[in-house]
DNA sequence: GTCATTTATCATGC
DNA sequence: GCATGATAAATGAC
């Protein structure tokens, strides 16, 4: 259950669809967003784990072997890192003399 | 006890409440009288949190989901904009 | 790199 | 059954 859209066969040097800018005034749709799958998060995770950055080498195994792009790989990780972020705050504010409890 | 907070917390995220009446009314006053721009600043976020009694992320969060989906279906909102619009219009007018 | 945001998706309320 | 709030991919400013 994988979702990239026509990478799965081809492999290798994917082509940023319509390598040739025939194209005048193309505005390239934003790329629709795929929820990646529990085998793909956990591998992030686990990686997220061990280095909260990941360096380019590790970078590339992982998207390699989760069948994703190097930049997905990366975005995933700012992502995270922000998500965390917001997490620590949330907690902060939960813990912090207030009610509700 | 401290293992009963944490579980709550990380549960309690995910549950979705709807916000009470007057804070979706303060947004939306806020929303529709800056139509045009509808972002405010940090610091109106915070005020506007303060005022809703919700938390600037969820401020950030409304403002997200309401740019969005009036995008979408203006038509769907017309009716709401002008209750606004008229809304405002009245309280400029005193 | 961070970070506000866009967009689609998820989960819940009613 | 959609409305609504929160979260997950993806982009762009800086």
């Amino acid at each position: 259950e994988n979702t990239n859209p026509g990478s799965s066969a081809s492999s290798s040097s994917v082509t940023k669809e319509g390598s040739k800018s025939s194209n005048s005034s193309a505005p390239r749709a934003r790329k629709k967003r795929c929820p990646y799958s529990k085998f793909q998060i956990r591998e992030l995770e686990r990686e997220f784990f061990f280095n909260v950055y990941i360096n380019k080498e590790k970078r590339l195994q992982l998207s390699r072997m989760l069948n994703l792009t190097d930049r997905q790989v990366k975005i995933w990780f700012q992502n995270r890192r922000m998500k965390e972020k917001k997490l620590s705050r949330d907690r902060l504010q939960y813990f912090s003399g207030n009610p509700l409890l | 006890a401290v293992m009963i907070l944490r579980s709550r917390f990380l549960d309690a995220r995910r549950k979705r409440r709807n916000f009470n009446k007057q804070a979706t009314e303060i947004l939306n006053e806020y929303f529709y009288s800056h139509l045009s721009n509808p972002y405010p600043s940090e610091e109106a976020k915070e005020e506007l949190a303060k005022k809703c009694g919700i938390t600037v992320s969820q401020v950030s969060n409304w403002f997200g989901n309401k740019r969005i989906r009036y995008k979408k279906n203006i038509g769907k909102f017309q009716e709401e904009a002008n209750i606004y619009a008229a809304k405002t219009a009245v309280t400029a007018t005193n």
